[in-house]
RNA sequence: GGUCCCAUCGUCUAGCGGCCUAGGACGCCUCCCUUUCAAGGAGGUAGCACGGGUUCGAAUCCCGUUGGGACUGCCA
């Protein structure tokens, strides 16, 4: 029997990394078992599901390239059916109906210091109404056990546990029964999914056998309990605190393939010494028994140095192409928020960007940061950084001299890196003065900062003109 | 409170009884290279939570303690 997995997130909010890697690792599993992967939206939530939600985990799966063999499936379209397997489910006793209030639930579990329902309902014979759920009978005596993957068996005594709610007044089937019966449906073997719903596993492993005295005898699914992924404070990713959005990695210039490399490393990894893998690599290496036990810290620097490692590995037309929404204004399928772009679309100029496009490829971890390391390329005057400016230009008493030879010399030297690199050692010596100073006050002059690409290169694409003009500009600030 | 999970450098991890005076990666620090910044090269910093067992031998097995976490809703 070829696996079948599924990946079931509920829309309610922003896709999370904590989905992603869910996700990811259900469709690892599937492609290196041969296996089919399923994506069902569960949005019986009706309150807090919304229709743009489903459409931003389509769009952030399809952007890390996971993509389902089946469906999107929407939960919401086979109530029916749970509600035809809860009534037999009621009828056969395994469900009781139930019309006790939070309230008087709190208050009894108080004085009796026991937590969790009391069965007070249980033998009560409460009619069904419009107020009353249906709990789940919960055996007296023995244990029920999850067989996981990762873990082994988790064994939960049944005495410990309570007559949980399964099915709303309204009746629909709450999330462990609904949940369940569509894994039953479709036939899913293995259940891979956040440590967070482990406690819940007991439970639907008990409502599953009870369908299989009353419905289809089918095996238990395998399970597999994914480590939590947790924030500095060790507290599970949160999507209202933490930054999770899987498309705020995106629009800052993350790389799909680094971001899911990175995924994968967190609760696992490789056997080889390589942790830089491709998405083949993965699924070919990936082992699902291999997965750690331990939640792990979603350490955004050690993301960014591997989004480093792919950005340099790149062709300079690949890196080129991934660039571009922070390089051309208003082209390409989708815009980056909280990104702006100084130039105008008339100012741009593809040829000077593709000269300095590997220069700027080995010095970023972001292709955020791509924008403002070639503006003044485009701009009529560069942006000028003030700590720089004052430190190089202002603070300095040798920059309008070093400025002032600097245009001499330039004025009469071909516009050739090398020449231009010979040109102003040689100025430098002269001057008594090391090249390393020397190329501050300039670089300020021409770019605005004092990082950015290499210099000589950065003074060939600008042009005598506008290296002249832009020097003579910062003569008069200097100059103060 | 109850149930369950977890515990190796700051972080992600390798380790599944001797190969460990614990390895790698990120971060951090130093140096080299150098037209800035990066990249690259060389080195360094730092860890088996604690206490008992078991064993000739324990990071590895068992128990306990401590410490984290998840769940505990007519949300999913």
């Amino acid at each position: 029997m070829t696996p079948r997995v599924r990946f079931a997130p509920s829309p309610t909010g922003y896709f999370h990394v904590g989905s992603a890697r869910t996700s990811l690792f259900n469709w690892l599993y599937a492609r290196q078992s041969g296996g089919t992967f399923i994506l069902r939206i569960e949005d019986t939530d009706a309150e807090r599901g919304r229709e743009e939600w489903l459409a931003g985990i389509i769009t952030a799966m399809a952007w890390l390239g996971l993509s389902a063999d089946e469906g999107p499936f929407r939960q919401s379209s086979f109530e029916l059916r749970h509600r035809e397997l809860a009534e037999k489910l009621y009828e056969s006793g395994f469900l009781y109906a139930c019309d006790c209030k939070r309230d008087q639930i709190d208050t009894r579990t108080k004085d009796r210091k026991t937590p969790g329902y009391d069965g007070y309902c249980r033998d009560r014979g409460v009619m069904r109404s419009e107020t009353t759920g249906l709990r789940f009978r919960t055996p007296d005596l023995g244990e029920t056990v999850v067989r996981d993957v990762i873990r082994g068996d988790v064994v939960f005594p049944h005495d410990a546990m309570e007559d949980f709610m399964a099915v709303k007044s309204s009746g629909a089937p709450l999330f462990p029964l609904a949940n369940m019966i569509d894994d039953r449906e479709m036939e899913i073997t293995h259940v891979i999914r956040g440590e967070d719903l482990l406690p819940t596993a007991p439970k639907q492993i008990l409502m599953w056998q009870a369908l299989n005295e009353i419905d289809v005898t089918l095996d238990l699914p395998a399970y597999a309990h994914l480590p939590m992924l947790v924030n500095e404070q060790r507290k599970k990713l949160s999507k209202r605190k933490d930054p999770v959005a899987v498309e705020s990695y995106r629009d800052k210039g993350y790389l799909p393939q680094a971001f899911v490399n990175y995924l994968s490393l967190l609760g696992w990894a490789p056997k080889g010494k390589d942790e830089i893998l491709s998405l083949e690599q993965l699924v070919e290496q990936f082992r699902l028994e291999d997965v750690n036990h331990a939640p792990a810290f979603f350490d955004i620097a050690k993301m960014t140095h591997i989004n480093g490692e792919y950005l340099r590995a790149m062709t300079v037309d690949a890196f080129m192409e991934s660039a571009k929404p922070w390089v051309h204004p208003d082209e390409g399928d989708w815009v980056p928020s909280d990104h702006e772009i100084p130039w105008t679309r008339e100012r741009f100029q593809e040829d000077r960007w593709r000269v300095i496009a590997p220069f700027v490829q080995e010095r970023i971890t972001m292709l955020s940061e791509v924008t403002a390391m070639i503006d003044f390329l485009f701009l009529e005057t560069p942006r000028f950084d003030e700590a720089a400016v004052t430190k190089v230009l202002v603070n300095d008493a040798d920059a309008v001299l070093i400025l002032e030879r600097a245009i001499e010399v330039f004025s009469v030297t071909d516009f050739v890196p090398e020449v231009l690199h010979a040109a102003l050692a040689d100025l430098s010596e002269a001057m008594g003065m090391k090249l390393r100073k020397t190329q501050a006050p300039i670089r300020v002059a021409l770019t605005g900062t004092s990082v950015g690409p290499p210099l000589f290169e950065s003074m060939v694409i600008l042009g005598l003109d506008e290296v002249l003009k832009r020097l003579n500009a910062a003569v008069v600030i200097a100059q103060g």
